[in-house]
RNA sequence: GGCGCCAUCGUCUAGUGGUUAGGACACCAGGUUUUCAUCCUGGUAACAGGGGUUCAAUUCCCCUUGGCGUCACCA
């Protein structure tokens, strides 16, 4: 039985973009379910598109989200290295193999002439394709150019006729012509490999059994299983998992939204919340549930399950799994990690005790179930922070309440919680003691609790007067209620 | 345009040669309630179209249509 490997082996690009979150997913499940081992590789051939540091940056945000690499850069491996650029000699070395069976060959032409070429061929409304000019050139004049030092590619040799046919595990069997195939690059003229060179080379000494990818790169399929017939190697398992679209069906793009994993967690996506959601989409448990922490989905995950159609990502579904996540958060927990969002409106108060830990618990406690994001925190819960609240006074009446019946009310309610003493001072008396007075005498809870809430947070939607008063405390509770009282 | 992939509620999807086509998000209504949210109950909503195969097709095959991808010395 071979080994399972597989590998996650995104480029540096600076960021990890959402499509490639699903691809680790499900490289990760994969080698969970099946029990092998994880590898990461640096896709990093294209010099032009480096940027620098951003390894760091691509780690740090594998390391959030919590998987976990058998091999790979910092990992190490016996495989090494794991970084593409790192690796030109043993590109060089198969490259000669390749040359030596003549399944590819020196190409001389200039960007300049094949850029011209394919304009030709776009006229003639052909496909634009290379016209294997240099394909037949002979030894010696290939020789003889490069010892002139004439800059060079080399190409692979793509069989002129006949059918590619190609094996996707889901999909099963996908048929090319060989005549639609290009002789493509295999070696820069930089002499840097190109992607799909390297891929293959590397997949191969790597050992690689499962390859997941994203269906974009179906079209290439045919090549690479022609390179591995010439090295004589025998090609992993693929699996193209289907694109992740956005709400309009193009191609999920910076555009359109955020693709950065890493914007999903600045602005307070759960990593659960992100996990769950991703791994729904392109995949389905055989029971009914939809709510899975990554442990459960490890323990249920087959590929076999996965779907072949294309996903829209729709960020109301991302949404409620944050809230929901967010809810079943533990609070301290919650209070750690939604500290950062806070500080600048913690900044607003001077007063010591609002930049207490405790009083911050009670804070978030509020609006734990009202969350979605982590970042509207801080536009939440303002209200708690400002000495002066800023709302119109008829904001202060409820339904049809008359101007005077709304201030009476409020110097009733004031009253009451005048004669609350301070270590009495908790939500459940607070409430308490308000609902039976009001059910004692027979009053409407909206004419009285309307206009508390709105004096004590200044807003329509906020959490209930009670536990806000709590929160807030006596005194300023009470100073609350008088400057609204004072509008009047 | 060539080539390729895909096609069940608005979205993510389950499902079967004979089902009241199931669930989740969203939406709507009702309940709880001082608002919003939560929570509970219920509801609207789908097999793209046309041919076959078959006693029977949402399901199998073909075509059309549509969506998407890809056609670089980028990955």
């Amino acid at each position: 039985m071979k080994k399972i490997r597989t590998r996650f082996a995104p480029s540096p690009t600076g960021f990890l973009h959402i499509g490639s979150l699903r691809s680790v997913l499900f490289v990760h499940l994969l080698v969970k379910s099946l029990g092998g081992k994880m590898i990461l590789r640096l896709d990093d051939t294209d010099q032009k598109r480096y940027i620098k540091g951003s390894e760091e940056k691509l780690y740090e945000t594998l390391d959030r989200l919590g998987f976990k690499f058998d091999e790979g850069p910092r990992a190490g491996g016996d495989y090494g290295s794991y970084i593409q650029s790192q690796r030109k000699e043993i590109y060089n070395k198969y490259i000669k193999k390749l040359l030596d069976k003549q399944k590819a060959y020196y190409c001389f032409c200039t960007s300049e002439r094949l850029q011209k070429m394919r304009e030709d061929q776009q006229a003639q409304k052909l496909p634009p394709r290379y016209d294997r000019c240099c394909r037949d050139l002979s030894e010696k004049k290939v020789e003889k150019k490069i010892n002139s030092g004439e800059k060079f590619v080399i190409r692979q040799k793509m069989p002129l006729a006949g059918e590619v046919i190609v094996n996707d595990e889901l999909r099963g069997e996908i048929k090319f012509q060989a005549s639609e195939l290009e002789d493509h690059v295999l070696i820069k003229s930089d002499g840097m490999p190109t992607y799909q060179f390297a891929l293959i080379v590397d997949d191969h000494l790597m050992e690689i059994s499962h390859v997941i990818r994203g269906e974009e790169w179906i079209p290439s399929f045919p090549k690479n299983i022609l390179l591995y017939k010439n090295f004589g190697w025998e090609p992993p398992k693929f699996i193209h998992i289907p694109l992740t679209l956005n709400k309009g069906g193009g191609k999920l793009s910076k555009r359109q939204g955020d693709v950065a994993v890493e914007d999903y967690l600045k602005k307070g996506y759960l990593v659960e919340a992100l996990i769950n959601f991703c791994a729904l989409l392109g995949w389905h448990s055989k029971c009914d549930s939809e709510i899975f922490s990554l442990d459960e989905l490890e323990k249920i995950f087959t590929y076999k399950d996965m779907n072949i159609s294309p996903a829209i990502f729709d960020i109301e579904k991302l949404n409620y799994f944050n809230g929901y996540y967010i809810r079943k958060m533990d609070l301290e927990k919650l209070v750690k990690i939604i500290k950062p969002y806070l500080e600048e409106t913690i900044k607003k108060t001077s007063d010591k005790k609002k930049q207490t830990d405790e009083f911050i618990k009670n804070v978030v406690s509020t609006e734990q179930e009202r969350l979605k994001k982590l970042s509207e925190i801080g536009e939440l819960t303002e209200f708690f922070f400002v000495d002066k609240l800023d709302y119109p006074k008829d904001m202060l009446l409820w339904k049809k309440q008359e101007e005077t019946d709304c201030k009476k009310n409020l110097e009733t309610i004031k009253n009451i919680l005048e004669k609350i003493s301070e270590n009495e001072w908790t939500k459940k008396s607070i409430e308490n003691i308000i609902i039976k007075y009001l059910k004692n005498n027979d009053l409407k809870v909206g004419d009285y609790l309307w206009p508390t809430r709105v004096a004590l947070t200044g807003k329509k939607q906020s959490p209930g007067p009670f536990e806000v008063a709590f929160v807030l405390g006596k005194e300023e509770s009470l100073n609350k209620i008088q400057n609204a009282i004072n509008l009047f």
